[in-house]
DNA sequence: AAGGGCACCTGCGAGC
DNA sequence: TGCTCGCAGGTGCCCT
């Protein structure tokens, strides 16, 4: 589900909610989502300041006073519900940790395909958690640009662009859409091989992903299924999606083409055949 | 060594 | 109405 712009949204959303609060309550519905919770998972939750929070890809740190973070993955179906302590709303269905602050803000994590992840590590190790060590470069970082892109791929002769861009290895936080997106927007055909862009490409390709991320941010994220900003309302950026989605629909580039659908490496890809070569 | 396929899950909409 | 199928914002692992 969630890729980067989304996950920007829940944890500007959990910032706003709880960051400097005190967590006196502690529930866990289960014991695991993809992977088990660690053993002292609640016990170093537990009455615990919130002292900020951030984001690697599409993680979530948690920082508390205790110099323990706290890392969540959403998954595909990941969502965080800020609620308030004693609110009368029956428990949505698959919610696994719930975390309540003295400040009566309730936090509580739904998963319903369990595909997302909890796990603890020291603030001082954070960089070296094993799911964070192999992620390639922030795709808004000022790091990325047409050179690192292209240089990045240059040995990269077989693996269609699509996949390459994919690949967390090389940009962490682009998912499905995005990635459908910037190479519609860079009328860039998702088969083209990794190596082949062009110097002119790849600073179009690196451009274009920042602008699409920041524009999606500043929309709070596409909501497609069940995907809902900490408010409530659901994301805006879904309905700026050009081809994402949108099989059998005209292209909205060129108008003359639906919008075609493939698949790669077991997931579809949208593009444009006119538009993109 | 890189790349493909599978696995992990539940829910929803389409089609019969 | 109710079944089955295909599909879904991800990613680690096993196999070639």
């Amino acid at each position: 589900m969630p890729e980067l712009p989304e996950v920007e949204t829940v944890m500007r959303g959990l910032r706003t909610a709880i960051e400097g609060h005190k967590i006196v309550h502690v529930t866990l519905n289960r014991h695991d989502l993809r992977w088990p919770f660690p053993a002292n998972l609640r016990e170093e939750m537990l009455n615990q300041r919130v002292v900020s929070f951030s984001r690697r890809a599409k993680y979530i740190l948690m920082r508390l006073e205790n110099k323990w973070s706290v890392l969540f993955h959403l998954g595909m179906s990941g969502r965080m519900l800020i609620g308030s302590v004693g609110q009368n709303e029956p428990p949505p269905k698959h919610e696994h940790v719930i975390i309540e602050s003295e400040e009566g803000v309730r936090i509580g994590f739904v998963d319903p395909r369990r595909f997302g992840a909890i796990d603890l590590i020291r603030t001082a190790d954070e960089a070296s958690h094993p799911l964070l060590t192999k992620l390639g470069l922030e795709p808004l970082s000022s790091k990325l640009d047409g050179p690192v892109l292209q240089e990045m791929f240059a040995t990269k002769r077989h693996t269609p662009i699509k996949t390459a861009l994919l690949d967390q290895r090389y940009i962490a936080g682009l998912g499905n859409i995005y990635v459908c997106e910037a190479l519609f927007k860079t009328r860039i055909h998702p088969e083209r091989t990794a190596s082949s862009l062009t110097e002119e490409e790849a600073h179009l390709l690196a451009r274009n992903i920042q602008d699409i991320l920041t524009t999606a941010i500043a929309s709070g994220g596409s909501s497609l299924r069940d995907y809902v900003q900490s408010d409530g309302t659901r994301g805006g950026y879904q309905d700026l999606h050009l081809v994402y989605g949108r099989e059998g629909e005209a292209c909205r580039q060129c108008s003359s083409t639906e919008i075609q659908r493939l698949i790669q490496s077991g997931r579809s890809t949208f593009y444009c055949p006119s538009c993109q070569k």
